[in-house]
Parts: C-alpha cells; sequence; structure tokens
DNA sequence: TAGATTGTTAATCGATTAACAATC
DNA sequence: TAGATTGTTAATCGATTAACAATC
C-alpha cells in the first residue's frame, strides 16, 4: 500500500468518482462541464475538484471548464484504465458467481478471466470464462494470464490463506469481500468491501 | 448525511473496523487487548485508537488494556448494533441474491426481511423470507415492518427512481450497489458499494 | 468586450501524532 | 514497587476552502 510519490492517497481515490461521474454525464449528451457542474453532482467543492486535478496538469479552460470526453480520457490514462486488467476471482459462492456474471467490469477497465474454488461439486460448473477452476491451478493461472489483480470471495476462514497463494504468485491488488482485515507485504495493495461496516456506520445516525 | 453533534464522521467510519477486529479477537480467545496490539492488527497508530474511543467514554484500564468483551459491546451500543435492524433488498439479480442469501448479516445487527423485483419471472421465487416479491408492495411493506435501511441493486438507470420511493416510505439509509451517485434529502444516509471504484484506485499504483 | 471559469496561492480548518501525567 | 497502558493535551501535519489573477 506504499504510496511513494507526492499524490495524496486520497486525492487518487476521488478519482474514480470524476470518472463515473464524467461517464454519466457523457450517456447523458453534456459535452462541456466545469468544476462547479460536478462539483455539484457529486457533493463535493469546486475547489477540491480543481485542486485534485491540478496534481496532473491542466485539462480545463478559463472561462469554459473542461471538455468531458477530454477530462475522462485523462482521467483513464491516470488511472490506467485505459487498458483492459485480467482478475481472477477466488471463491464460487454466490457473491463470487454474481462478481463473475456482472456485465459492468470490462467497460470500465476489467475483464474476469478466471473464477476459482476448492469445492469439487462447482468446480467445472458455469459456462466460458465463468467455468469454475480447480484452486490447485490457481498459481498456474495467474503467472500464466500474468494477473495482477483478485478479487476475494471466500470464508473470511480461508482469505488469509488465499491471499498468501495469490500475492506468491504474483497478484499486487487485491479486492477482499471477506470480513476480515489481512496481512500483505507493503507493495501489495488491498481494498475492502464489506457491506455489514457500511451498514454498522449509518446506524450509528439512526433514529 | 447530516452529522450534527460533535463527533467526526471519519471517527464513526472507524468504529465498525474496530468492532469487528474485537470480535474476531474474541473469537481467537483473546479476552484482553490493547490499543497498540490493534492497531498493529489494524494498520492504525495506538494513539488513534485511544483519541477515536475517548469522544464516547472511557473503556480501558492503564497499565492493562482493555477488555475485549466489554468494549466490543460498547462499540455494539454506541453503534447501534446491539439490536436487530430488518433491511430490505430491492433487485434480485444476481448480486441481489447474493445478498439475501448471505449468512453474516444477523449476528452483526441486521436481517433481510424483503426482496423486491419488477421482473415478474422472478417474483414469487425463492424460499422463506427470500421470497420475491412485487415491487408495488414495496412501500406497504416498508411501512409495515418499520424498515429504515435498504440495499440497493437494481440496474444503475433505476436507481434513482427507487431510491425516491423508498425514502418516500421512510427508509433513511441506503447501501446502494448501483454505480452511480443517488440524489437524496439530507437526512438520509447514503453509502456506496462500487467494486470497479476499488479496483481503478489499485490499478493507478500498478506497474 | 463582458462574463465565466480555470489553476494556484494563502488562509483556514480539521485530523493525526507525540508526549506524558495519571494510575492500574 | 516497577512496568505498562490509558486518556488527554499540545504540537504537527495535511487537507479543504476561499480568493483572485490569468485568460478563454
Amino acid at each position: 500500500m506504499a504510496s511513494s510519490p507526492g499524490i495524496p492517497d486520497i486525492v487518487i481515490g476521488r478519482l474514480p468518482i470524476y470518472l463515473r461521474a464524467l461517464t454519466q454525464m457523457l450517456q447523458q449528451g453534456h459535452s462541456i462541464t466545469s468544476s462547479h457542474e460536478l462539483g455539484q453532482r457529486l457533493g463535493i467543492s469546486s475547489a477540491q475538484i480543481r485542486k485534485d486535478l491540478s496534481h496532473f496538469g491542466e485539462f480545463g479552460k478559463q472561462g469554459t471548464g473542461y471538455q468531458v470526453d477530454h477530462l475522462l480520457n485523462q482521467l483513464k490514462n491516470i488511472l490506467q484504465v485505459d487498458r483492459e486488467w485480467p482478475v481472477v476471482v477466488v471463491g464460487a459462492g454466490d457473491l463470487g458467481r454474481a462478481l463473475a456474471h456482472y456485465r459492468g467490469f470490462v467497460a470500465r477497465g476489467f475483464r474476469v478471466v478466471g473464477v476459482f474454488d476448492t469445492d469439487p461439486k462447482k468446480v467445472g460448473t458455469g459456462e466460458d470464462e465463468n467455468r469454475v477452476r480447480n484452486m490447485d491451478n490457481l498459481e498456474d493461472f495467474i503467472r500464466k494470464n500474468s494477473v495482477r489483480i483478485a478479487m476475494l470471495a471466500v470464508p473470511a476462514e480461508a482469505a488469509q490463506a488465499v491471499s498468501d497463494r495469490l500475492v506468491a504468485a504474483g497478484v499486487r491488488a487485491i479486492l477482499n469481500y471477506a470480513p476480515i482485515t489481512l496481512a500483505a507485504p507493503p507493495d501489495v495493495h488491498v481494498q475492502y468491501i464489506d457491506p455489514v461496516m457500511h451498514l454498522q456506520r449509518m446506524t450509528y445516525y439512526l433514529e
């Protein structure tokens, strides 16, 4: 999770938000926008958006604003999603299969190229790229396909062990759906998705 | 999303992380811990953990640390997850069904009490509480069951309209899986889960 | 030109960390 | 008692915001 250069992590975290909003704007036919308009949509100040973008260059025009498609492409380039990253899904339970079937990845830079599970009943089920593979072949597959990104949808008890195998095989980014904090080397990026944590954050404010 | 009292939002957001780690510690048989130990596990400084907790009271003992089960219960109380919140899932696609089937909610304060979809082919499928209900009955169901929390797993195009209906019916917390920013009144809390945004955040650092 | 909006600097605000007295 | 760790204060650090010259 180390970030050597000068750009704050929190800024990087907002770029995908901008990217998503700009994509939507383009779909809605907006060809020009401004930091003010974008900010209003997202509940972010216009100053923050301009400041964030200024870390990477100048993308706008005084008096006019930003060309949506141009800014979009710049952000894709910065985030390195102007290409298609192969991704493996580990765990073929309900969630793993939902991830494997999800149609929204490709348009945004990712393609699920392999799904893995230990359960012999699950291995072999599913169509094409979603055919569930045996976990024994995990490392081979990752190496042969130069996979750098994995989504982890196994039970909490298994998550750390699987994570270690992924890292050893060359994975450098893990999106972990198991509700535990993973231990990983500093050059491996881990992000967490745990719906319960989001819900618990909201119940604090309820009533 | 308004937070009137003095406790920073960012602090509230860390409490579920502490809660999760403490639960795991208890399972592993630790009955006592310290801010230092907890911090190491989570990659957070011990000072920050003590500072965060100090907003809510004094939960430790000098020289000793924290009684895990006691701190756990205190945090559950603060976050209001020392009870069981009824939750509806809207959208019975792959993701919605995965959420409906997920066994991990109940132990952490939430119970899926209803699943809704517009598709007549889906309505009526599923067992017991997971039986998919017709969207026409959404408002009635929410009111009758005093539901305050919803998980939104519908296509992006439908999300805003469904959100408006949920809010009108009394929902005050929405966990949105659709990849769009929702517009909602200030007293409605919205959290977002978009795996692609997490992936895009990591690709920035790859290579 | 007049109006609008950028990119950037300086000021403000808030969060994190370091340090330590209190005390178990 | 001696060692350890809390809760809290003050210092540091970093992020956000306000303001504005530049300029399209």
